[in-house]
DNA sequence: ACTTCAATTGTTATCGATAACATGTTATCC
DNA sequence: GGATAACATGTTATCGATAACAATTGAAGT
């Protein structure tokens, strides 16, 4: 900036607020500092400035996963929507683990960063401790947390989950499996399973069996797999809820093989609304979440934040069930 | 730091070296300090740090797209293996369009990062020179540019697609169609559409149709939505080379439903080895890529980068066909 | 021509950590 | 015990941009 300065014949003060679109430098002398500063090849260093204002123009984002088609599109609604502020993502991916979760907040927050959107509710007491110690902005999004740290938009696993039973049970299911990941990572799934287990006794049903997928993330194969080993012990049950669209595709996948008729002999639901569910045949039946919308809320949510607004509130996104042909 | 410095009633300067792990402060000082620096809550600031030492601690990273699991994979190799070096990652999404490319290329560069990796082998001129500028050390990766920048990991997308033709000839298809994204987009898209082509006309098959499935990134519902539209239509080929699996699964799925039989009447491959390809019904034929190897040997090339290394040196990862049920 | 005020530019100090160097302190050896 | 080395701690200047304030220039009004 120094040498743009000397070579334009003004001080670094004029430079620096001519490259920042502050009003109170001539157009003249702006061109001219412009045209010095890209041939010079100059090239602005946000650090200092970070360093400086002790504004960063950073957004720290955790997500479970990066690979979750879901989770990815949230994630590009917010930062398509941020993009405008000038504002830049900081992700990291707790992989489904809240110790984990824990050590990267604590890495992201020495980037100093102006908020923090977390996946899910549920924290660490430390990683709780240390955004509030922090005073740091936060959204929470993909749940409603009962005791939330700022802001939140989600929705209630349960309640989804209570829709999808319900829709089972009118359809004349009644021996229900729901189909997930082993208990200790997913905590959104293992409140989608809790949901179903409850909303099944509500209706008295036959209590709910668990069949474990395997380590969270599951997807596709882990369902194949579970589908494959179990075989036609699937028939036990006349209903399959699984804790997201792929392993419910996996499994249907597997059916098909079989020879187990969907949905005649077994009903098969998903969640998330991912694009197989859409595509396969026949649909799979499923829970939109409207992970765009939660991507986009948070992004307003930020907005306000940044605008000012100090009282968080919540925001419940509808979930819907798009009936397909499997159930 | 003062604050600590204080309390311990030592200098910030021992602080500093107490946090850092250097060797040369007592055990019992060191624990004081961390003690310390805990009870008051002190987050150490990068920022500052970072401007300090001018090194960010940030490697910068280009995907095209996040919601795509081979990106999204690669990008999971590369932030594993680089969180024990203690990098953060800035990632920043093209949407497939050079201009874009350039624009985030010049936003990362601001922030100091000490490498970029991007996806791709094709630039704008002014991407090329602003990186250059720079001295910044460059890996690319999921192509082999004709000149690269720096260090290069990929593979040949027209070779790949050369061994999907030759398979499709030998099985006795003749005449083919490629499906893929419209022109302008997707760059490697294109490059496996002309390795297609020219292989095929290396082996006097019909010059290759192109069906236009839409817009980068195209996926399932692309597929199933042209499919839909051409209807029998399609059997004016007997082969469907698809620029990836979702798009072939998308094919697949609506030629069931309109009664085209796969592969007797109609071959489809995909291509990128997705997890749909290998649980469909039947198995998509597919080309691997190695997502996670192309992470993981980028994360080995930054080691090196950051050791010392300095003539840049390329990789050709191994891409194989994966034969389905589908050809 | 002179005052007044707005527009434009300049000066100085600063954000928090740390490299480089200086100093102080404790062990080790003859 | 005194010299010497090894270890431990302290001091000072600095990275690049900018907030806050100061100074200068220019235009308008009387």
């Amino acid at each position: 900036m120094r040498d743009v300065a000397r070579e334009v014949g003004v001080s670094s003060m004029t430079v620096s607020r001519a490259l920042r679109e502050d009003k109170t430098v001539s157009t003249k002398t702006r061109t001219r500092v412009r045209e010095v500063a890209d041939r010079l090849g100059y090239v602005y260093d946000t650090t200092a400035q970070a360093f400086r204002t002790q504004k960063s123009g950073f957004v720290a984002i955790t997500l479970p996963s990066i690979n979750n088609a879901n989770f990815a599109e949230t994630f590009r609604a917010l930062s398509n929507a941020l993009e405008g502020g000038g504002l830049q993502i900081l992700l990291g991916a707790t992989n489904y683990r809240i110790e984990r979760e824990e050590i990267l907040v604590r890495q992201l927050l020495t980037r100093n960063p102006e908020a923090l959107v977390m996946t899910g509710g549920h924290h660490s007491q430390t990683t709780r401790d240390l955004v509030q110690a922090r005073g740091i902005p936060v959204v929470e999004m993909w749940d409603l947390p009962t005791s939330p740290l700022g802001h939140v938009v989600g929705f209630s696993n349960a309640g989804a989950m209570k829709s999808i039973i319900a829709h089972l049970a009118e359809s004349g299911r009644r021996k229900l499996a729901f189909v997930g990941a082993s208990e200790g990572g997913d905590l959104r799934g293992a409140e989608r399973r809790a949901g179903a287990v409850a909303a099944a006794e509500k209706l008295q049903l036959p209590p709910m069996d668990f069949l474990d997928a395997g380590t969270a993330p599951v997807s596709m194969r882990h369902g194949a797999k579970l589908a494959a080993k179990m075989g036609h012990a699937l028939l036990d049950y006349d209903g399959l809820v699984c804790v997201s669209d792929p392993v419910a595709f996996g499994i249907l996948s597997e059916c098909n093989r079989l020879g187990i008729k969907v949905p005649d002999q077994l009903a098969i639901s998903g969640f998330g609304h991912f694009e197989v569910a859409a595509i396969s045949q026949p649909r799979i039946t499923t829970v939109d979440v409207s992970a765009h919308e939660i991507g986009e809320t948070a992004a307003q949510m930020l907005g306000a934040i940044f605008s000012g607004e100090t009282t968080p509130y919540v925001v419940e996104v509808e979930t819907s069930i798009l009936r397909g042909g499997t159930t």
